[in-house]
DNA sequence: ATCACATTTCGAAATTGATCGAAATGAGAA
DNA sequence: TTCTCATTTCGATCAATTTCGAAATGTGAT
């Protein structure tokens, strides 16, 4: 991951509307969210959600599928989790990262 | 945590020069760095630099702790696990999470 | 072909963030 | 105390982001 795509990733998220529709298509999982069930969700016109979603995709956290009349968004689990290990890349100076910190194997390769 | 901390903590990452400074404290360890080193490292002004230092120290991501004159910095590995643990917060709607997400267990008590 | 539905694009106003020089603070050495 | 070094605060300027209504687009039903 370059740094270039760790901000523009970063800084979606680093908004309040943006950061609960992503965590609720995290927490959907596979069946993912319709756009419309997301504004409702979150209690925003179309309109503000759609600029917060097409940032977001713009990012490659989430993905979009059309379903039927539809537009159906998925959270990007891989996509998040080479986020994280872009930010603990070497992290702790080569020490063994005990039981406290967040220093996991900095890229499991995906199966 | 709280919504309104992992927005602070996901903008203080999500610009150039404070992520490459964190990046840095993250590589460095429990040594950490001087200010000055830091803003040494990444080019900057040391103005520059103390105001992004600040937006990161504000948001729990780095700790500062004086040593001499210096003034020493250190990254938070447990504030940086509970952003992501926060957002991964029961995800995949409770599915296996198999082996290409990211879905590790949300929030591992530290011992 | 026509209608109704789901969503996105446009545009304009208000808010928030980044930058860096100069001056101020705070800590230690002589 | 006085001097010097390391760092932060201030202030002014420039740039980017958020907001939402109205209009446009694209999809499927009748």
């Amino acid at each position: 991951m370059k740094a270039e795509a760790a901000i523009q990733a970063l800084g979606a998220l680093a908004q309040e509307h943006r950061l609960e529709a992503f965590r609720r298509l995290v927490q959907a999982g596979e069946a993912g969210m319709s756009a419309g069930a997301i504004a409702l969700a979150l209690g925003l016109p179309n309109s503000s959600l759609s600029f917060h979603l097409a940032q977001l995709r713009s990012t490659g956290l989430i993905l979009q599928e059309r379903q039927h009349r539809s537009l159906i968004y998925r959270a990007d689990y891989a996509a998040m989790s080479s986020l994280v290990a872009y930010l603990m890349e070497n992290c702790c100076a080569g020490a063994d990262c005990g039981a406290d910190a967040a220093c996991e194997p900095t890229e499991r390769k995906t199966a």
